[in-house]
RNA sequence: GUCUCGUUCGUCUAGCGGUUUAGGACGCCGCCCUCUCAAGGCGGAGAUCACGGGUUCGAAUCCCGUACGAGACGCCA
Protein backbone atom coordinates (compact mmCIF):
# COMPACT_ATOMS: atom_id res chain seq x y z
CA UNK A 1 0.00 0.00 0.00
CA UNK A 2 1.41 2.99 -0.77
CA UNK A 3 1.78 6.01 2.16
CA UNK A 4 -0.68 8.94 2.22
CA UNK A 5 0.05 11.60 4.61
CA UNK A 6 -1.49 15.27 5.05
CA UNK A 7 -1.20 18.44 6.32
CA UNK A 8 -4.56 19.94 7.32
CA UNK A 9 -4.46 23.37 8.60
CA UNK A 10 -7.38 25.27 9.07
CA UNK A 11 -7.41 28.56 7.99
CA UNK A 12 -7.46 31.07 10.65
CA UNK A 13 -4.82 33.11 10.76
CA UNK A 14 -1.45 33.38 9.08
CA UNK A 15 0.56 29.68 8.45
CA UNK A 16 2.98 29.95 11.63
CA UNK A 17 6.13 28.35 12.21
CA UNK A 18 4.72 25.09 13.75
CA UNK A 19 2.20 24.61 11.55
CA UNK A 20 5.18 24.83 8.43
CA UNK A 21 7.42 22.19 10.63
CA UNK A 22 4.04 19.68 10.99
CA UNK A 23 3.91 19.75 6.76
CA UNK A 24 7.58 19.91 6.56
CA UNK A 25 7.87 16.37 8.34
CA UNK A 26 4.65 15.04 6.61
CA UNK A 27 6.16 16.24 3.26
CA UNK A 28 9.65 14.55 4.40
CA UNK A 29 8.08 11.17 5.32
CA UNK A 30 5.98 11.13 2.17
CA UNK A 31 9.42 11.79 0.54
CA UNK A 32 11.33 9.36 1.71
CA UNK A 33 8.56 6.43 1.88
CA UNK A 34 7.68 7.02 -1.65
CA UNK A 35 4.25 8.18 -0.68
CA UNK A 36 1.97 11.09 -1.47
CA UNK A 37 1.74 14.64 0.70
CA UNK A 38 -1.66 15.75 0.52
CA UNK A 39 -3.12 19.05 1.69
CA UNK A 40 -6.75 19.42 3.32
CA UNK A 41 -7.91 22.84 3.99
CA UNK A 42 -10.08 22.14 7.59
CA UNK A 43 -12.50 24.88 7.35
CA UNK A 44 -15.39 23.74 8.97
CA UNK A 45 -15.19 27.05 11.61
CA UNK A 46 -17.44 29.20 9.91
CA UNK A 47 -16.40 32.21 11.65
CA UNK A 48 -13.00 32.22 11.93
CA UNK A 49 -12.06 30.81 8.33
CA UNK A 50 -10.82 33.29 6.06
CA UNK A 51 -9.99 33.51 2.30
CA UNK A 52 -6.69 34.90 3.42
CA UNK A 53 -5.71 32.59 5.30
CA UNK A 54 -6.27 30.07 2.89
CA UNK A 55 -4.05 32.14 0.47
CA UNK A 56 -1.72 32.52 3.68
CA UNK A 57 -1.20 28.73 3.69
CA UNK A 58 -0.56 28.48 -0.19
CA UNK A 59 2.14 31.27 0.38
CA UNK A 60 3.88 30.02 2.88
CA UNK A 61 4.33 26.13 1.68
CA UNK A 62 5.55 26.94 -1.78
CA UNK A 63 8.26 29.49 -0.34
CA UNK A 64 9.60 27.06 1.68
CA UNK A 65 9.26 24.38 -1.63
CA UNK A 66 6.51 22.05 -0.09
CA UNK A 67 4.81 21.27 -2.99
CA UNK A 68 1.95 18.84 -2.23
CA UNK A 69 0.85 16.04 -4.34
CA UNK A 70 -2.55 16.29 -3.54
CA UNK A 71 -5.02 19.21 -2.61
CA UNK A 72 -6.82 22.78 -4.10
CA UNK A 73 -4.11 24.81 -5.95
CA UNK A 74 -3.73 28.12 -5.55
CA UNK A 75 -5.22 29.18 -9.62
CA UNK A 76 -8.69 27.32 -8.31
CA UNK A 77 -7.75 23.96 -9.96
CA UNK A 78 -7.56 20.95 -7.89
CA UNK A 79 -5.26 17.63 -8.22
CA UNK A 80 -6.11 14.42 -6.53
CA UNK A 81 -8.38 11.64 -6.51
CA UNK A 82 -10.34 12.66 -3.63
CA UNK A 83 -11.62 16.32 -3.61
CA UNK A 84 -12.67 18.49 -2.59
CA UNK A 85 -10.45 18.95 -0.10
CA UNK A 86 -11.78 21.89 1.55
CA UNK A 87 -14.01 20.57 4.50
CA UNK A 88 -16.75 22.97 3.95
CA UNK A 89 -17.15 22.11 0.45
CA UNK A 90 -17.44 18.30 1.64
CA UNK A 91 -19.30 19.40 4.27
CA UNK A 92 -21.88 20.94 2.05
CA UNK A 93 -22.33 18.00 -0.59
CA UNK A 94 -22.95 16.04 2.79
CA UNK A 95 -20.17 13.50 3.15
CA UNK A 96 -20.05 14.18 6.92
CA UNK A 97 -23.80 13.92 7.33
CA UNK A 98 -24.29 10.45 5.75
CA UNK A 99 -21.96 9.08 8.47
CA UNK A 100 -23.46 11.04 11.03
CA UNK A 101 -26.76 9.72 10.30
CA UNK A 102 -25.24 5.94 10.27
CA UNK A 103 -23.90 6.61 13.79
CA UNK A 104 -27.65 7.87 14.39
CA UNK A 105 -29.28 5.16 13.35
CA UNK A 106 -27.05 2.68 14.93
CA UNK A 107 -27.48 4.02 18.79
CA UNK A 108 -23.37 5.48 18.53
CA UNK A 109 -24.86 9.24 18.55
CA UNK A 110 -27.38 11.24 19.93
CA UNK A 111 -28.71 14.32 20.07
CA UNK A 112 -27.84 16.50 22.58
CA UNK A 113 -30.48 20.19 23.77
CA UNK A 114 -28.26 21.59 26.08
CA UNK A 115 -27.39 25.26 25.83
CA UNK A 116 -23.93 27.11 25.57
CA UNK A 117 -25.42 28.49 28.82
CA UNK A 118 -26.14 25.38 30.49
CA UNK A 119 -22.47 23.58 29.23
CA UNK A 120 -20.92 26.52 30.67
CA UNK A 121 -22.73 25.93 33.75
CA UNK A 122 -21.74 22.69 33.93
CA UNK A 123 -18.49 22.93 33.79
CA UNK A 124 -18.52 25.50 36.55
CA UNK A 125 -20.18 22.96 38.42
CA UNK A 126 -17.33 20.70 37.54
CA UNK A 127 -14.74 23.01 38.33
CA UNK A 128 -16.04 23.53 41.90
CA UNK A 129 -16.12 19.87 42.40
CA UNK A 130 -13.17 19.28 41.45
CA UNK A 131 -14.38 17.05 38.49
CA UNK A 132 -12.73 17.50 35.36
CA UNK A 133 -15.05 20.05 33.14
CA UNK A 134 -16.56 17.77 30.61
CA UNK A 135 -19.84 16.93 29.40
CA UNK A 136 -21.32 14.95 31.65
CA UNK A 137 -23.93 12.71 29.28
CA UNK A 138 -27.01 14.91 30.33
CA UNK A 139 -28.94 13.74 26.82
CA UNK A 140 -27.31 10.86 26.47
CA UNK A 141 -30.32 8.72 27.44
CA UNK A 142 -33.04 11.12 26.46
CA UNK A 143 -36.47 9.08 25.30
CA UNK A 144 -38.36 9.35 22.72
CA UNK A 145 -40.90 11.74 24.44
CA UNK A 146 -38.42 13.99 25.89
CA UNK A 147 -37.04 14.61 22.83
CA UNK A 148 -40.12 15.75 20.91
CA UNK A 149 -40.84 17.59 23.93
CA UNK A 150 -37.47 19.62 23.75
CA UNK A 151 -37.81 20.24 20.11
CA UNK A 152 -41.11 21.29 20.37
CA UNK A 153 -39.70 24.02 22.57
CA UNK A 154 -37.91 24.80 19.32
CA UNK A 155 -34.66 23.64 21.32
CA UNK A 156 -31.44 23.63 18.56
CA UNK A 157 -29.41 20.19 19.13
CA UNK A 158 -25.88 19.01 18.50
CA UNK A 159 -25.21 15.64 17.98
CA UNK A 160 -22.60 13.95 20.38
CA UNK A 161 -20.62 10.76 19.65
CA UNK A 162 -21.29 7.86 22.66
CA UNK A 163 -18.00 7.64 23.71
CA UNK A 164 -17.27 4.03 25.80
CA UNK A 165 -16.80 4.43 29.85
CA UNK A 166 -14.88 1.39 30.43
CA UNK A 167 -12.02 -0.39 29.32
CA UNK A 168 -8.84 1.37 27.48
CA UNK A 169 -7.65 2.37 24.00
CA UNK A 170 -4.15 1.46 23.39
CA UNK A 171 -2.79 2.94 20.21
CA UNK A 172 1.09 2.45 19.22
CA UNK A 173 2.37 6.06 18.15
CA UNK A 174 5.30 5.74 15.94
CA UNK A 175 7.40 8.86 18.02
CA UNK A 176 6.10 8.19 21.85
CA UNK A 177 4.83 4.56 21.32
CA UNK A 178 2.63 3.20 23.76
CA UNK A 179 -0.33 5.32 24.78
CA UNK A 180 -3.24 4.30 27.01
CA UNK A 181 -6.40 6.05 27.72
CA UNK A 182 -8.80 4.80 29.75
CA UNK A 183 -12.03 5.51 28.06
CA UNK A 184 -13.63 6.73 31.61
CA UNK A 185 -11.47 10.09 31.04
CA UNK A 186 -13.13 9.98 27.32
CA UNK A 187 -16.52 12.17 27.02
CA UNK A 188 -19.26 12.30 24.56
CA UNK A 189 -17.89 14.81 22.20
CA UNK A 190 -19.79 16.96 19.62
CA UNK A 191 -19.50 15.75 16.26
CA UNK A 192 -21.80 18.30 14.33
CA UNK A 193 -22.49 21.76 15.54
CA UNK A 194 -26.21 23.10 16.00
CA UNK A 195 -24.94 24.85 12.44
CA UNK A 196 -24.90 21.32 10.79
CA UNK A 197 -21.41 21.82 10.07
CA UNK A 198 -19.20 18.65 11.72
CA UNK A 199 -16.25 19.35 14.14
CA UNK A 200 -12.96 19.04 13.26
CA UNK A 201 -12.64 15.01 15.88
CA UNK A 202 -15.40 14.10 13.14
CA UNK A 203 -14.73 15.84 9.74
CA UNK A 204 -10.93 14.74 10.43
CA UNK A 205 -11.53 11.23 11.44
CA UNK A 206 -13.80 10.64 8.13
CA UNK A 207 -11.44 12.33 5.54
CA UNK A 208 -8.45 10.64 6.67
CA UNK A 209 -10.28 7.87 5.85
CA UNK A 210 -12.08 8.60 3.10
CA UNK A 211 -8.53 9.78 1.60
CA UNK A 212 -7.17 6.57 2.46
CA UNK A 213 -4.16 8.82 4.70
CA UNK A 214 -2.02 5.82 6.42
CA UNK A 215 -0.17 8.07 8.41
CA UNK A 216 -1.29 10.96 10.69
CA UNK A 217 1.81 12.59 11.31
CA UNK A 218 0.60 15.91 13.82
CA UNK A 219 1.53 18.39 16.69
CA UNK A 220 1.57 16.34 20.19
CA UNK A 221 -1.13 19.33 21.28
CA UNK A 222 -3.93 16.03 19.32
CA UNK A 223 -2.81 13.29 21.16
CA UNK A 224 -5.80 13.55 23.63
CA UNK A 225 -7.63 14.08 20.95
CA UNK A 226 -6.55 10.37 19.58
CA UNK A 227 -8.27 8.04 21.84
CA UNK A 228 -11.83 9.92 20.93
CA UNK A 229 -11.11 9.30 17.09
CA UNK A 230 -9.71 6.21 17.15
CA UNK A 231 -13.18 5.17 18.67
CA UNK A 232 -14.91 6.92 15.97
CA UNK A 233 -12.85 5.00 13.53
CA UNK A 234 -14.01 1.71 15.15
CA UNK A 235 -18.15 2.69 15.50
CA UNK A 236 -17.60 3.79 11.49
CA UNK A 237 -16.59 0.18 11.24
CA UNK A 238 -13.03 1.92 10.04
CA UNK A 239 -9.24 0.81 10.27
CA UNK A 240 -7.42 3.47 12.12
CA UNK A 241 -4.28 4.70 10.59
CA UNK A 242 -0.82 5.00 12.54
CA UNK A 243 -0.61 8.18 14.55
CA UNK A 244 3.24 9.68 15.13
CA UNK A 245 2.97 12.68 17.62
CA UNK A 246 5.72 15.29 17.23
CA UNK A 247 6.67 17.69 19.69
CA UNK A 248 6.04 20.96 20.65
CA UNK A 249 7.84 23.93 19.80
CA UNK A 250 8.43 26.39 22.44
CA UNK A 251 10.04 29.66 23.10
CA UNK A 252 12.14 30.70 25.33
CA UNK A 253 9.97 30.49 27.84
CA UNK A 254 9.57 27.31 28.04
CA UNK A 255 5.77 27.31 26.68
CA UNK A 256 4.08 26.21 23.01
CA UNK A 257 5.35 28.54 20.60
CA UNK A 258 2.58 31.66 19.84
CA UNK A 259 2.33 35.57 19.45
CA UNK A 260 3.42 35.85 22.66
CA UNK A 261 6.38 34.75 21.40
CA UNK A 262 6.44 37.53 18.59
CA UNK A 263 5.85 37.11 15.13
CA UNK A 264 5.79 33.87 14.49
CA UNK A 265 4.01 33.59 11.11
CA UNK A 266 6.13 32.14 8.33
CA UNK A 267 5.71 35.22 5.89
CA UNK A 268 7.04 37.38 8.73
CA UNK A 269 10.57 35.27 8.10
CA UNK A 270 10.55 35.56 4.65
CA UNK A 271 10.42 39.39 5.13
CA UNK A 272 13.13 39.43 7.82
CA UNK A 273 14.81 37.88 5.08
CA UNK A 274 15.41 34.32 5.97
CA UNK A 275 16.36 32.23 2.87
CA UNK A 276 13.41 29.16 2.89
CA UNK A 277 16.19 26.36 2.66
CA UNK A 278 17.51 27.33 5.97
CA UNK A 279 14.20 27.53 7.43
CA UNK A 280 13.50 24.15 6.22
CA UNK A 281 16.83 23.27 7.40
CA UNK A 282 16.52 24.92 10.75
CA UNK A 283 12.88 23.27 11.16
CA UNK A 284 13.95 19.84 10.31
CA UNK A 285 16.20 20.38 13.37
CA UNK A 286 13.86 21.14 16.05
CA UNK A 287 12.48 18.09 17.13
CA UNK A 288 14.71 15.91 14.43
CA UNK A 289 18.18 14.59 13.84
CA UNK A 290 20.12 11.95 12.10
CA UNK A 291 22.24 9.66 14.54
CA UNK A 292 25.66 11.71 13.81
CA UNK A 293 23.89 14.77 14.38
CA UNK A 294 24.09 16.22 11.03
CA UNK A 295 23.12 20.14 10.98
CA UNK A 296 23.64 21.33 7.10
CA UNK A 297 22.03 19.24 4.74
CA UNK A 298 22.73 19.58 0.72
CA UNK A 299 19.06 19.84 -1.15
CA UNK A 300 17.93 16.75 -1.23
CA UNK A 301 19.63 15.34 1.58
CA UNK A 302 16.80 15.96 4.26
CA UNK A 303 13.89 13.81 1.86
CA UNK A 304 16.78 11.02 1.99
CA UNK A 305 18.09 11.04 4.95
CA UNK A 306 14.56 11.41 7.44
CA UNK A 307 13.49 8.63 9.31
CA UNK A 308 10.70 9.28 11.97
CA UNK A 309 12.73 7.28 14.31
CA UNK A 310 14.93 10.43 14.45
CA UNK A 311 12.00 12.48 16.30
CA UNK A 312 11.98 13.66 19.65
CA UNK A 313 9.95 13.38 22.15
CA UNK A 314 10.44 15.95 24.13
CA UNK A 315 9.94 19.69 22.93
CA UNK A 316 12.46 22.11 21.06
CA UNK A 317 12.42 25.61 21.99
CA UNK A 318 13.17 27.72 19.04
CA UNK A 319 16.50 29.20 18.68
CA UNK A 320 16.89 32.61 16.58
CA UNK A 321 20.49 32.90 16.92
CA UNK A 322 20.88 29.40 15.50
CA UNK A 323 18.61 30.13 12.77
CA UNK A 324 20.63 33.25 11.83
CA UNK A 325 23.89 31.25 11.90
CA UNK A 326 22.55 28.82 9.47
CA UNK A 327 20.88 31.50 7.31
CA UNK A 328 24.13 32.83 7.38
CA UNK A 329 25.43 29.62 5.99
CA UNK A 330 23.35 29.20 3.00
CA UNK A 331 23.50 32.53 2.18
CA UNK A 332 27.51 31.81 2.02
CA UNK A 333 26.73 29.04 -0.60
CA UNK A 334 25.02 30.75 -2.98
CA UNK A 335 26.24 32.87 -5.96
CA UNK A 336 26.38 35.77 -6.80
CA UNK A 337 24.03 35.73 -9.39
CA UNK A 338 21.59 34.09 -6.79
CA UNK A 339 22.37 36.12 -4.18
CA UNK A 340 21.69 39.40 -6.29
CA UNK A 341 18.56 37.53 -7.04
CA UNK A 342 16.94 37.01 -3.66
CA UNK A 343 18.27 40.74 -2.16
CA UNK A 344 16.66 42.49 -5.15
CA UNK A 345 13.14 42.73 -3.48
CA UNK A 346 15.06 43.87 -0.09
CA UNK A 347 17.11 46.26 -2.27
CA UNK A 348 14.01 47.91 -4.35
CA UNK A 349 12.40 48.42 -1.23
CA UNK A 350 15.23 50.37 0.40
CA UNK A 351 14.79 52.33 -2.80
CA UNK A 352 18.31 52.62 -3.21
CA UNK A 353 20.56 51.47 -6.09
CA UNK A 354 18.11 52.70 -8.20
CA UNK A 355 19.07 52.13 -11.90
CA UNK A 356 22.50 50.63 -10.97
CA UNK A 357 24.11 48.23 -13.42
CA UNK A 358 22.85 44.54 -13.02
CA UNK A 359 26.88 43.25 -13.46
CA UNK A 360 28.04 45.84 -10.82
CA UNK A 361 25.27 45.61 -8.05
CA UNK A 362 26.62 41.78 -8.60
CA UNK A 363 29.32 42.60 -7.52
CA UNK A 364 28.68 44.92 -5.07
CA UNK A 365 26.30 42.67 -3.56
CA UNK A 366 28.59 40.02 -3.23
CA UNK A 367 31.14 42.07 -1.79
CA UNK A 368 29.96 41.05 1.90
CA UNK A 369 28.54 38.24 1.29
CA UNK A 370 29.92 36.69 4.04
CA UNK A 371 29.11 38.86 6.47
CA UNK A 372 25.37 38.92 5.56
CA UNK A 373 23.00 36.60 8.79
CA UNK A 374 19.51 37.98 6.47
CA UNK A 375 18.91 38.87 3.13
CA UNK A 376 17.56 42.05 5.12
CA UNK A 377 20.63 43.53 5.85
CA UNK A 378 21.97 43.93 2.92
CA UNK A 379 20.85 47.47 1.74
CA UNK A 380 22.30 48.79 4.73
CA UNK A 381 25.24 47.82 4.63
CA UNK A 382 25.94 48.72 0.80
CA UNK A 383 23.86 51.81 0.87
CA UNK A 384 27.31 53.84 1.00
CA UNK A 385 27.93 52.75 -2.67
CA UNK A 386 24.57 54.56 -4.02
CA UNK A 387 24.38 58.08 -1.65
CA UNK A 388 24.96 61.21 -2.93
CA UNK A 389 27.34 62.20 0.44
CA UNK A 390 28.98 59.88 2.60
CA UNK A 391 27.75 59.63 5.82
CA UNK A 392 30.11 59.20 8.57
CA UNK A 393 29.92 57.30 11.65
CA UNK A 394 31.25 59.11 14.53
CA UNK A 395 33.03 56.46 16.38
CA UNK A 396 34.95 55.46 12.73
CA UNK A 397 35.90 59.41 12.23
CA UNK A 398 37.24 59.78 15.94
CA UNK A 399 38.89 56.90 15.56
CA UNK A 400 40.59 57.14 12.24
CA UNK A 401 40.93 61.05 11.28
CA UNK A 402 42.04 62.11 14.31
CA UNK A 403 44.94 60.86 14.37
CA UNK A 404 48.47 62.45 13.18
CA UNK A 405 49.09 61.32 9.92
CA UNK A 406 45.29 60.80 9.15
CA UNK A 407 45.39 64.02 7.20
CA UNK A 408 48.76 63.49 5.56
CA UNK A 409 47.81 60.00 4.15
CA UNK A 410 44.84 61.14 2.54
CA UNK A 411 46.34 63.91 0.56
CA UNK A 412 48.89 61.17 -0.63
CA UNK A 413 46.65 59.30 -1.52
CA UNK A 414 44.58 61.73 -3.43
CA UNK A 415 47.49 62.30 -5.18
CA UNK A 416 48.66 58.71 -5.70
CA UNK A 417 44.85 57.52 -7.11
CA UNK A 418 44.52 60.53 -8.88
CA UNK A 419 47.62 60.30 -11.74
CA UNK A 420 46.40 56.36 -11.71
CA UNK A 421 45.18 55.43 -15.21
CA UNK A 422 44.49 51.67 -14.16
CA UNK A 423 42.15 52.06 -11.35
CA UNK A 424 41.36 48.54 -10.19
CA UNK A 425 42.01 46.37 -7.34
CA UNK A 426 46.01 44.98 -7.75
CA UNK A 427 46.64 48.30 -8.95
CA UNK A 428 45.05 50.10 -6.29
CA UNK A 429 46.65 48.09 -3.53
CA UNK A 430 50.12 48.34 -4.53
CA UNK A 431 49.99 51.72 -4.96
CA UNK A 432 48.86 52.40 -1.85
CA UNK A 433 51.80 50.05 -0.37
CA UNK A 434 54.36 51.76 -1.88
CA UNK A 435 52.81 55.17 -0.93
CA UNK A 436 53.03 53.66 2.17
CA UNK A 437 56.63 52.67 2.51
CA UNK A 438 57.71 55.85 0.12
CA UNK A 439 56.07 58.33 3.35
CA UNK A 440 57.25 56.02 5.85
CA UNK A 441 53.83 54.59 7.47
CA UNK A 442 52.69 51.57 8.24
CA UNK A 443 50.04 50.03 5.60
CA UNK A 444 47.43 50.27 8.16
CA UNK A 445 47.77 54.23 8.34
CA UNK A 446 46.83 54.28 5.33
CA UNK A 447 43.95 52.00 3.95
CA UNK A 448 42.43 53.18 7.60
CA UNK A 449 41.67 56.70 6.63
CA UNK A 450 41.19 55.69 3.36
CA UNK A 451 38.41 53.50 3.88
CA UNK A 452 36.71 55.95 6.40
CA UNK A 453 36.52 58.59 3.73
CA UNK A 454 35.17 56.70 1.19
CA UNK A 455 32.30 54.72 3.04
CA UNK A 456 32.27 56.74 6.58
CA UNK A 457 33.10 53.28 8.05
CA UNK A 458 35.22 51.35 9.89
CA UNK A 459 34.35 48.10 9.15
CA UNK A 460 33.56 47.21 5.73
CA UNK A 461 34.46 45.07 2.75
CA UNK A 462 37.84 44.27 1.45
CA UNK A 463 39.32 48.38 1.08
CA UNK A 464 40.92 48.17 -2.94
CA UNK A 465 38.06 46.14 -4.64
CA UNK A 466 35.33 48.17 -3.11
CA UNK A 467 37.73 51.17 -4.45
CA UNK A 468 37.40 49.92 -7.80
CA UNK A 469 33.88 49.00 -7.90
CA UNK A 470 33.14 52.72 -6.48
CA UNK A 471 35.45 54.19 -9.52
CA UNK A 472 38.22 56.62 -9.08
CA UNK A 473 35.73 59.77 -9.81
CA UNK A 474 34.00 58.53 -6.66
CA UNK A 475 37.03 57.78 -5.02
CA UNK A 476 38.91 60.82 -5.56
CA UNK A 477 35.71 63.44 -4.59
CA UNK A 478 35.16 61.50 -0.89
CA UNK A 479 38.58 61.69 -0.17
CA UNK A 480 39.02 65.16 -0.86
CA UNK A 481 35.68 65.76 0.95
CA UNK A 482 36.97 64.01 3.91
CA UNK A 483 39.50 66.00 4.50
CA UNK A 484 37.55 68.57 6.59
CA UNK A 485 36.91 66.09 9.39
CA UNK A 486 41.09 65.66 10.02
C1' G B 1 -8.40 19.96 39.35
C1' U B 2 -8.34 15.49 35.79
C1' C B 3 -5.83 12.93 31.92
C1' U B 4 -1.54 12.33 28.68
C1' C B 5 3.36 13.13 27.64
C1' G B 6 8.20 14.76 28.69
C1' U B 7 13.17 15.67 31.61
C1' U B 8 21.48 14.68 28.50
C1' C B 9 26.02 21.39 28.32
C1' G B 10 22.37 28.25 28.10
C1' U B 11 19.90 26.20 23.29
C1' C B 12 19.27 22.08 19.33
C1' U B 13 20.91 17.23 19.99
C1' A B 14 24.16 12.01 19.73
C1' G B 15 23.68 8.03 22.95
C1' C B 16 19.57 2.82 22.83
C1' G B 17 23.69 -2.08 29.52
C1' G B 18 30.26 -2.22 29.24
C1' U B 19 34.20 0.98 23.27
C1' U B 20 32.06 7.43 27.52
C1' U B 21 37.52 11.05 31.11
C1' A B 22 29.14 11.62 27.97
C1' G B 23 30.20 13.09 21.21
C1' G B 24 28.52 17.02 17.59
C1' A B 25 26.16 21.93 16.40
C1' C B 26 24.70 27.13 17.76
C1' G B 27 26.21 30.70 21.23
C1' C B 28 30.40 32.28 24.49
C1' C B 29 35.97 32.85 25.37
C1' G B 30 41.10 32.60 23.40
C1' C B 31 44.70 32.01 19.47
C1' C B 32 45.90 31.95 14.16
C1' C B 33 44.92 34.18 9.35
C1' U B 34 44.34 39.39 8.00
C1' C B 35 43.69 46.24 5.11
C1' U B 36 38.84 46.67 9.05
C1' C B 37 34.55 43.63 9.92
C1' A B 38 33.22 39.04 8.82
C1' A B 39 34.21 34.23 6.98
C1' G B 40 37.72 30.26 7.78
C1' G B 41 41.29 27.23 10.84
C1' C B 42 42.76 25.66 15.74
C1' G B 43 41.83 25.35 20.93
C1' G B 44 38.95 26.23 25.58
C1' A B 45 35.10 26.79 29.20
C1' G B 46 30.31 24.59 29.60
C1' A B 47 26.05 18.43 31.41
C1' U B 48 27.14 15.49 39.33
C1' C B 49 22.77 12.64 32.12
C1' A B 50 15.98 16.32 37.12
C1' C B 51 15.95 13.75 42.02
C1' G B 52 15.39 9.15 45.05
C1' G B 53 15.14 4.03 45.12
C1' G B 54 15.75 -0.63 42.79
C1' U B 55 17.50 -4.62 38.78
C1' U B 56 22.62 -5.89 37.28
C1' C B 57 29.38 -7.80 38.00
C1' G B 58 28.27 -3.02 35.51
C1' A B 59 23.01 2.13 34.10
C1' A B 60 22.49 8.42 30.92
C1' U B 61 20.79 3.78 28.92
C1' C B 62 15.96 -1.24 32.14
C1' C B 63 11.95 -0.90 36.34
C1' C B 64 9.32 1.92 40.29
C1' G B 65 8.41 6.38 42.84
C1' U B 66 9.01 11.87 43.55
C1' A B 67 9.70 16.67 41.70
C1' C B 68 9.38 19.97 37.93
C1' G B 69 7.69 21.24 33.02
C1' A B 70 4.44 21.05 28.87
C1' G B 71 -0.01 19.78 26.33
C1' A B 72 -5.14 18.59 26.36
C1' C B 73 -9.82 18.94 28.84
C1' G B 74 -14.86 24.12 23.40
C1' C B 75 -21.04 23.78 19.05
C1' C B 76 -11.66 25.98 17.89
C1' A B 77 -8.84 23.22 14.99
Amino acid sequence: MTIRVRFAPSPTGHLHIGGLRTALFNYLFAKKEGGAFILRIEDTDEERSTRESVDAIYQGLMWAGLTWDEGPMPDGSVKGNFPPYYQAQRADMGIYKKYIDQLLAEGKAYKCYCTPEELEEMRQKAHAEHRPPRYPGKCRNLTKEQQAELEAQGRKYVIRFKMPTEGETVFNDLIRGEVRFANRDLYDLVIQKTSGYPTYNFACVVDDHLMEMTHIIRGDDHISNTPAQIQMYRALGWKEPIFAHLSMIHGPDGTKLSKRHGDTSVIEYKRQGFLPEAMINYLALLGWSTPDSQQLFAPGELEEKFDIKGCQKSPAVFDTVKLMWMNGDYIRQLSSKELLNRAKPFIEEAGIAKGVDEGRLEQIVALEQEKYKTLREIPDLISFFFTAEVKFDEAAVNKVFKTETAKKALELMIDKYGALQDFTEQTLEQTARTAAKEAGLKAGQIFHPVRVSVSGRTNGPTLFKMLEYMGKDMVLKRMRAALRYC
